[in-house]
DNA sequence: CATTTAATTAGACATTTGTTTAATTAAATG
DNA sequence: CATTTAATTAAACAAATGTCTAATTAAATG
């Protein structure tokens, strides 16, 4: 989870994993609609790699990201304990 | 999200969150379940507190903290989007 | 095969973060 | 009311993070 954590820790790569849930888009793509140097980009792309939040696929000259399903899947199993907690609070009295 | 994000993109602050899922536990009960000085973990519940994944209650010398439902609401709203990215994909085809 | 295009890697640097010890605040108690 | 106990705030500092420019890799093309 550590990795993952870390990988949602920052708005311009969750906004890259939001850009994403409309399709995969290459590397230049994705950077065009950020503020900010390629360089910086490719890196923010390789963190969210890392993560498995998304894999890379070449093709040709460029690179093709999508969003992966198998952390956001890690995600949702890390917090379920939290939405039992809250779904079920414990009845003081018996009804 | 920014700052939810930012509470839980550390280990500490997540074993801490578990914790308070036995229910709510005072400061000093906190930091004995860690090997780090009470000021440390002060300052894990200071962050934990602004970002609304826990409530604090003075109570006499004491200071209670708790689990607070609204920001573990608003991740899992976060994550709806991508939830449904995976849950369903478009068909390709007229069924 | 030299040049262009897509993208990453490397190196540098300022900012943020997590930790510690020392000092402070505030409630309880003999 | 002086002392103890619970907890925070302050100050310092090493480590991690995000950004940039420059350099490199690798595929496409005239």
């Amino acid at each position: 989870m550590e990795i993952i954590f870390k990988a949602l820790n920052d708005e311009t790569r969750r906004a890259i994993l939001n850009f994403l849930i409309q399709g995969p888009q290459n590397a230049g793509t994705i950077a065009k609609q950020f503020n900010m140097s390629k360089p910086s980009i490719s890196h923010h792309l390789d963190l969210l790699k890392q993560s498995n939040l998304i894999q890379a696929e070449k093709k040709g000259q460029f690179i093709h990201y999508s969003l992966c399903k198998s952390s956001f899947e890690s995600i949702n199993t890390w917090f379920q304990a939290f939405t039992k907690h809250f779904e079920f609070p414990k009845p003081k009295i018996r009804l």
